[in-house]
DNA sequence: AATGAATGAGTTTTCATTCAT
DNA sequence: TATGAATGAAAACTCATTCAT
């Protein structure tokens, strides 16, 4: 493996290799690709795999994608890039309880990306971070950190509202919001089907909601010491 | 650099090609290959790499493990084996408030695993749970259900004594536990080095304890619901 | 060798490095395995040889079969397949004295088979039959006991008739029929090269059949035998 | 396999190569090694598996023979050497019908060779011939046309004696006695496994023996042939 | 655009041979 | 002598990529 693309892309000057080059065919293609990358791995997917599932021969795929590389690129591109808009209105455009918001946004983050194919992609960043170091870069900014500041500044509304306690570090309570998100995802994409305990995942998000709000919520007593 | 060299033994003497160092060979393999494993995934480690890593020639692998299957079972065998005994110990020995014994736990966890080889599990086994479906079993089986009990027991030891709330679910809380240090475990080993925040795992899991700790705890308010 | 180079369409176009063959290709690699097969043993025999002879690359030799054992089995199921047939018709077909019935069938034996591809298969099937059980099985089968047969009943036609004695164990005799035919062709491939006298097969065969034939003839003193 | 042995070996000057450094070691070896290579061929057999088979360790092996082809020769060698002369001695040491030669011959044969582990040695050469030519030279000319000249000579005998035909071609009729012989030896060690039909080699050899004298017996009308 | 036969560099695996003990 | 851990060259096999059709 030396998928150590270091390069930097200067993306105003060369067009993206990325792009779909036709219609319908491309999207075919990534979202096979997607899959198989996700459940397999990257170096353990064949590109025969991919050509069957999406329905074409080997040849077709590097009509459209120069090589295997590329096209996890334009995996990742194409699963994350749109998504996170969502979460930053539903914050921007909140009124009322933090509170709600949160839970507003965990509902959110399941039904939009928790329960799509943008979940997959913990896991798959998560295992290919080392072979893809340019691209795990993008991932991380485009998404991780998107997603960890509009939990940020959910929590900091309620700090301000004096509805969660002031005491907060904002960026790991973020990450801890997050946590169970993530690794709910993942989990369910992985070792889920082993487990004899089964995962119901609206259950579960109630139940970290209603620990976590707890957890944060100002009482006499965190009054106190703030 | 000069010859006048004067350790008296090194007149014209090649060193031996190689030695023999029987016994702890297949440990060293077994080392090496993990870091690479979990850095690079499975399929895209390549045998030479490991061999290398460890010392010794490709041929040298093959004497101790019949494939590289064989040796990421081992892998995987000789990392989780031994270590999850400590934490059942710990709820078993522990009398006083529940909270310390959950806090120890977690810190416990920190200290023998997460900061150790086994962390590098999570990651690994997530990536590779398709390809060694056997494997990922085993792996449910010894680790996450065994640790996900230890955590439900003080948990349920907690609400026995009247210090947690009542109406908690224990698997789903003891997955909620769970998820920060799994999720930042993982983290840690991959995308963590593209995050321009740190991550003070001590600070990050005292945090998760207090929120989760207080999102538990038995109030006038839960106490009515009971 | 000269640049004016006659032949008009031979300009700058270099040749194309290789040519879709399809349908032939396949027979192409059969026929050359076998030729190295026969020659040094599967084992010592190489992949590499083998496409080489074929003219094409190891990667393509698997491309029609999936595993040197396969395209051994190939090799002895294509070979072995289509011959004997001609031999039953020859026996269903004769009228007449039953010894010209069996000088027809070893001359027949030796134009079609004793002269051709099959007959690398007695020395090659006897190598390899510890290695190979299944394919020895269903060698044994097709080949052997069907070319026993065949001569068997030549034979018992002859003693129905007369010209035989009645006396004769119907299958060792087809063995002893069959052996200096059999040894023959291994002969041939194998030692005869480093045999300073000639083996001339039409006079061996033909000495073969007068000495067979008056061994087994009816005589006075065998007619008193019976 | 590069077994190109065409150097001839001046056999008085350097000592042979494969000849026993040892006491009785060097003799399991030649013995276990024998079996594996008729077994499985030469390529095929493993210097650990002839080492674990004669009880020793794989670096023993090399301590008697300095390659797997010289531990080959050292096998070829030691089975053949010493047997023919028995043959050689029938043949001088005879009075009487030559009939009787011929007979006592081919049992001495099948007792002193065919059931011996020398019979194993005409399936081994012919597989590996191309493999070992100088080897297979030396077996030709000590084995194969040996017995053919034992045979030819008691032949000669009968025709001399008028017993047999005068019109006998004496090298390819010897041929025809011996081919049973050694089809069936390497019959015994390869298919017969797969042959229903079961193979008596003494009653097989009396049918062989008793059809050939009568082929060759002289008559009224083969006297007037002559 | 699409195919799929063919390639060839790279990967896992094997095994005869060496050599420190 | 004997061992057996270690080697490394060579073998089987894989698969991303190319290219004639």
């Amino acid at each position: 493996m030396n998928a150590s693309d270091t390069t930097p892309q200067s993306e105003s000057e060369t067009p993206p290799r990325w792009r779909r080059r036709s219609d319908a065919r491309p999207g075919e293609i990534v979202e096979a690709a997607l899959e198989l990358f996700v459940t397999k791995g990257f170096t353990a997917t064949r590109m025969d795999e991919i050509a069957r599932a999406a329905g074409v021969t080997k040849g077709t795929l590097y009509l459209y994608f120069p090589s295997k590389e590329d096209l996890f690129r334009a995996v990742v591109h194409e699963t994350v890039v749109p998504r996170l808009e969502m979460g930053e209105r539903l914050v921007a455009g909140h009124t009322g309880p933090a509170a709600d918001l949160l839970r507003a946004l965990v509902h959110a983050w399941w039904e939009k990306i928790g329960d799509s194919r943008l979940s997959y992609m913990a896991k798959l960043m998560t295992a290919e971070s080392a072979n893809f170091p340019e691209l795990t870069r993008y991932y991380v900014e485009e998404v991780v950190l998107r997603a960890r500041r509009i939990f940020a500044s959910a929590l900091r509304r309620g700090i301000e509202s004096g509805e969660f306690r002031g005491d907060l570090p904002l960026h790991d309570a973020a990450r801890l919001v997050l946590a169970p998100l993530v690794q709910g995802a993942a989990y369910r994409h992985s070792m889920l089907a082993f487990d004899p305990e089964p995962l119901e995942m609206t259950t579960y998000l109630d139940l970290h909601m209603d620990i976590f709000l707890r957890g944060i919520a100002k009482t006499a007593e965190t009054e106190t010491d703030a």
